[in-house]
DNA sequence: CGGCCGGTTGAGGACCGTCAACTGGCGTGG
DNA sequence: CCACGCCAGTTGACGGTCCTCAACCGGCCG
């Protein structure tokens, strides 16, 4: 069965908050006491965004990173045309805008999804951490790492994929970042996306697209309703697209990766 | 003309430093004194890969930056079935796996395309300079930006333009990036590629990208010969591509932006 | 000399985009 | 209440961009 934020969260304090802290917890072993002020900074800054509102406008110098505590957004590149490119889908325990650190306007937009819960991560709370929690840390640097290797495997997926190829990689990868937070089971997973959206990432026509899903229907037995998917075999899905999942860096930090990266006030 | 390194190095120390700092200094005033931290350690840790050679090994968990000081490097991603798909061209001043500073395994791996000299910056060093140049640190991690930028740019490259609109704009990035560190007049440059690699990059044919460079040579006179690229006229090249530079972050960054990035020893 | 590599050209076809039309669901407003 | 419009999804016909396969050229080097 997927798992809902509601359906898990233990402890009021803890609720919106778990996604983040349960994937940082696979690149690392985290002590409850060093979690202590990353939980709480996020519960303080809270804030809800409705679907396919702006969830961080282009040319915001921020100073602070985002974190998806529950639904989806997507960053997307607005071209001279006005028209869209979808860089990346950000999932409940996502960090999004990294860059925003250093100062830098934000060179693209994300927008929410759906409804998207987030909480803000300030330069300040990163320097602390990084003395007072420096597992904590390192494992939120670990999670910058993991984005890019995942930005430079969509330029793989649409350098040299196939359409059916394309999009059942996509959805192997989104499979695998939601198990690791409890969001998926081992067949399927809620998928607020729209064919439309699902066409933009992986550059291709909403038509094309939707015969490609007909395509993995007929050859995997993948489902798509209701804004859901289901891989009847996953192995087959896993297959069709060629997806190793090494590039997500899941795998144990290895703790004798002893540098702490941290910002420090100027 | 075109500038060499060797016909633009004022002192010996100086050698080869100076693609580096050249373009640290357009992202931010940096004072002789801060600089020379950075120019030291360079200088002592030089050394040369021949052309095909490997620069950084995948799987090697560094745990230093590269950074190349002279010569032509790319970043690419070995697939399952032997072939590998370019991610990234490095030029001279460029900075090459900023993630390893993590200690994580390269999950690419970086070679050399022609002769080329490197330096490594290790993550004492980066530390020292936090606190004791914090200008440069700054422009060091600016620079960390600028190539996640590109990265981002690559992507739609790939995903939205047509085949002559994608060489025109790889062209006119390489033109843009070139510029900045001198080694680049207003209407042309070395370029060490074959087709081949060119193809790749763009995720083309060599031979569909072979009468790709046939239609810019016939629409904006771009001329390719004993490896180098004359645009004729270089806004037409630039509109071809519809090449908008502001994603390599060149403007001058806001010195207000006061973060100052970096890796604490733990 | 022969082999290899990089570059070039041609013919044919596949994959995917374009254009067009139609469906069903949903919310809005007459 | 139904009419209407809009949006997401679906299907078909057609065409173009780009890939595949094949061949050839010139330069370089052993």
């Amino acid at each position: 069965m997927l798992l809902t934020e509601t359906s898990r969260s233990s402890s009021p304090l803890d609720e919106g908050n778990s996604f983040l802290v349960r994937k940082l917890s696979h690149y690392r072993n985290l002590p409850a006491d060093e979690l202590l002020p990353l939980e709480g900074s996020l519960q303080r800054s809270r804030r809800t965004t409705q679907p396919r509102a702006i969830l961080i406008e282009q040319g915001e110098p921020a100073g602070e990173i985002c974190v998806i505590l529950d639904g989806w957004a997507a960053r997307q590149k607005v071209l001279a045309d006005g028209s869209r490119q979808i860089l990346a889908f950000h999932l409940p325990g996502d960090i999004c805008e990294f860059n925003a650190l250093l100062g830098a306007a934000a060179d693209t937009e994300t927008i929410a999804l759906n409804g998207v819960k987030s909480a803000r991560i300030t330069r300040r709370l990163l320097n602390e951490l990084a003395v007072a929690a420096p597992r904590v840390s390192q494992a939120l640097w670990w999670e910058a790492l993991s984005s890019n290797a995942i930005q430079r495997e969509w330029l793989i997926n649409i350098a040299r994929r196939s359409a059916t190829e394309r999009i059942a990689h996509l959805l192997c990868e989104l499979h695998s970042r939601l198990l690791l937070v409890g969001l998926a089971s081992s067949t399927g997973f809620q998928l607020p996306l729209t064919q439309a959206q699902l066409a933009n990432a992986c550059a291709m026509t909403v038509e094309h697209t939707n015969r490609t899903l007909r395509k993995l229907r007929d050859l995997a037995g993948v489902q798509f309703e209701a804004g859901s998917v289901d891989f009847a075999d996953p192995e087959a899905v896993r297959s069709i697209a060629r997806f190793n999942g090494d590039y997500l860096l899941l795998k144990e930090m290895r703790s004798e990766a002893s540098s702490t990266p941290f910002l420090g006030a100027s």
